[in-house]
DNA sequence: TATGTTAATGAAAAGGTATTCAAAATTTTG
DNA sequence: CAAAATTTTGAATACCTTTTCATTAACATA
């Protein structure tokens, strides 16, 4: 019995099938003119031997490869880049490219990664939740692979990204607090270098700063367990927060359990508390968390197509979204006493 | 500017160089006989051209592709396999292996996607929480690629795998339940064609039933949401059990929420709640779910280990390994009276 | 210095496919 | 039925490496 690394070409099924090599190509090929007589005998004789083309050989001729690479960061503690993960992985697989998988931390550096991506041929690069160095970005696209990131962008680089309406979103979450007439906002920060956690703070503030309200600030590095101790941080001052937004939901579902079983507190009486994202932990009735929702499917959708339709046209212009979220109303904020005053209330996915 | 899919070869490195096309391979093939004068040529003119050796062609002639085939299920709905996912990801990277995804739906069948894999040339393919019919395991291993499987296991099968002592879990749930006095225990099963749910409800059933204990049964299809309605139909019935032993975290989040919030039962004293796997959200506050962790660390090493290795020994029979898992206790089950009785508390990650 | 060893080098082949081009087979047209 | 148009076919080539093999250069030994 072979056992080896061994497989079997398009020559052996030529010989088998009595055609030549270039017939058992266009067979498999599906434009190639190929009688259907040949192509019955080419497949009946593949189908014997177990043949099936070899896609780097392909590869090495057509310049293509039908791979993409992904980068992701932060898969394992944030769900929502799981859910991310698993939608482009799909629509990938969907639309017949292969993906390339490379998990990384949100601060690597991945100088280490692409020039792997760039010797295994990928046709484009799909960016998410890790940062691409304009100067890498540029040697991609220099190279004619083109890059999408999704809520990660780099001023002025050439390249696709899609995000969400970040900043807005801080201003539709400061809005909400001050309507239902918060004094003392927090703003529970992610990381200090992430553009998502910045923007979605500048929004925040700016509204704040326009009523001439002063936040409180922490930061919670994205993760549950650092929020949580954030939040306790907060909560045990003298001058304690009556409302506190996280940069996302992860933070403040770890914000929600200090306040709640940590310290005692009734949220929304006692204070409010916001994230950004729904995940799906936060419609669960242990939480109930009233956050921005991203439009993940559309920046998936659309950054997608995008990178592909770049593929097949080099030449065009890279496309660059902000793609508005939406505000899900759910028990863990204050709300305004008007509440029907202009305020969009999502259903549950 | 030169923007179209076009590639460096290492001939025109050769010339910059002026050296012969095969020192610039050796130049970059890290043990070739080079001297270092020309190594440093070679090496300067790659990085003036943009140079990175096309890992196609490479490997139609070393026969090596250094890729694996990913196949994965339920990274969306189960935090469980997201960490499996990243902790083989980031292995296989570690390793110098690139990693093709594939994320599939548990019961989807992978006939379809087995031939991009062998099409693809990895040399080895990964399956987690998927099954693989064994005619196509076997056809893998046939034409020399591996096959490992983490949680699966297909009787009689030439693959390698690793799996949690799902059976032992179950029974080491039935008697911590049995020996804090629960009179009428319940199983949440998974989903009926998975081998996990059945053999932690096989070890659940198998004590139970030396002991003279009947227990009911639900099903909540491995999701958060239908576990919570099978444990509303569970605990809304007029003989309501005193424990549910849930087949996995998640189910028994949605239960626990399902008997706190949404019947206002108390955790532990009127319902235990014990689940299987031990994801973050278990340790969060809100919840403290005693479960049995899986040796997810141990699986990922063992699997990928196994893997690689049989690549390079391909003669080597395959490994199957059973791996403990250990009970956590939190505050979810009622516990023992005499708890030190031999029970193994774990501490949290 | 001559000789034997070792290290470095280049030419050439091979790996498995897609594609071009000319030839052959088939079909259509007159 | 012959000629023309069209469709199929096979031989040969190209894709970009790695590797073998023979040759040359460098080095150490006597």
């Amino acid at each position: 019995m072979k056992h080896s690394r061994y497989s079997v070409t398009s020559i052996e099924v030529a010989k088998l099938a009595g055609v030549s090599q270039s017939s058992v190509s266009r067979a498999f090929s599906h434009e190639g003119p190929v009688s259907v007589k040949t192509r019955r005998k080419v497949l009946d004789a593949a189908r014997k031997l177990g043949y099936q083309p070899n896609a780097m050989a392909r590869s090495l001729i057509t310049r293509r490869t039908s791979m993409v690479g992904m980068v992701i960061a932060n898969v394992h503690n944030n769900p929502f880049y799981t859910e991310v993960l698993d939608l482009l992985s799909r629509k990938f697989q969907k639309l017949g490219q292969k993906v390339m998988l490379f998990i990384v931390n949100r601060d690597q550096n991945l100088d280490d990664i692409l020039p792997q991506l760039l010797e295994y041929q990928v046709e484009g690069i799909l960016v998410t939740a890790a940062t691409l160095s304009s100067t890498m970005a540029e040697e991609c696209e220099r190279w004619g692979r083109p890059v999408a990131m999704i809520n990660r962008y780099v001023p002025g680089v050439h390249a696709s990204w899609f995000c969400c309406a970040n900043y807005e979103g801080g201003k539709m979450v400061a809005k909400l607090l001050l309507d239902a007439n918060h004094q003392r906002p927090a703003f529970l920060a992610g990381s200090e270098d992430t553009t998502t956690s910045i923007d979605r703070e500048r929004g925040f503030m700016e509204i704040l700063n326009q009523e001439k309200v002063e936040a409180l600030r922490e930061i919670g590095e994205y993760t549950y367990q650092d929020a949580y101790d954030a939040a306790i941080r907060l909560l045990d001052r003298k001058d304690p927060p009556d409302a506190i937004f996280c940069a996302n939901d992860i933070m403040a579902l770890g914000v929600m359990d200090a306040a709640k079983n940590g310290l005692g507190l009734k949220i929304p009486e006692e204070v409010s508390i916001i994230g950004f994202d729904d995940i799906p932990m936060s419609s669960w009735s242990s939480y109930s968390l009233t956050t921005v929702r991203q439009p993940i499917q559309r920046m998936v959708d659309a950054s997608v197509e995008e990178l592909l339709n770049r593929i097949e046209n080099p030449e065009r212009e890279p496309l660059q979204e902000v793609i508005p979220g939406e505000l899900v109303i759910r028990g863990s904020a204050r709300m305004p006493g008007g509440l029907s005053s202009g305020w969009v209330i999502s259903q549950d996915r």
